[in-house]
DNA sequence: TGAATACTTGAGCAAGTATTCATATATCTA
DNA sequence: TAGATATATGAATACTTGCTCAAGTATTCA
């Protein structure tokens, strides 16, 4: 049935959380664990701001939590959805 | 484990071709079945072009699936991943 | 063959996005 | 308290995207 134009909005919002490289190399390394803004970047070799700003973008979609512990904060992943597209995506692209 | 880049923009590419409400849309009334471009476009309360030029996009992603008869072209899906990551999303937005 | 129908395509524009750079805020340490 | 560190943020820029409009191709039918 046709989706309503509301909830297709959300569905899409959602989908383009994920639609980024940065996002999704950010959620690989947080399906380890959380880890904080400064080893994001190195992992991903890129800028701590732009980390930063996408960082901001998971936590608006409640997609990642923060948690600050002095001057670092710590992110992980805050929705086992998001987990489960992720891996879903991954298998259709390396199997499919 | 980080995500290879190569292996992200392709990841990205899938979900973006999910990050759009009208292609959201164009799946939602492709999961009961084959419809040509002009019901696709009534349905959507769309024109026939902006409809054409998403079923472009879905095509080149291997999404969606042409056959032509007379001078129809009927759309379908062309992949069930697809259907699972749809729903699987749609679970997330609508009791999530 | 000529007109109508069904769809596709390219150009152009408005709006959105990801990154960089500079700056701001918060916290720790000497 | 001053300076260093960790992160966040705003503005600017380059790039991408979705639609409209006009024109093009293919097919049917009178």
């Amino acid at each position: 049935m046709l989706l309503k134009a509301s909830i297709s909005t959300h569905l899409a919002d959602l989908f383009s959380a994920l639609s980024d490289p940065t996002r999704l190399r950010i959620i690989s390394v947080l399906l380890e664990g959380e880890m904080n803004v400064g080893e994001i970047a190195t992992q991903l070799v890129m800028t701590e701001s732009a980390v930063s700003h996408q960082l901001r973008g998971l936590r608006q979609m409640k997609l990642v939590r923060a948690r600050k512990a002095g001057r670092q904060v710590y992110y992980s992943l805050d929705d086992d959805h998001v987990e489960k597209l992720y891996r879903m995506g991954l298998e259709h692209v390396e199997h499919g």
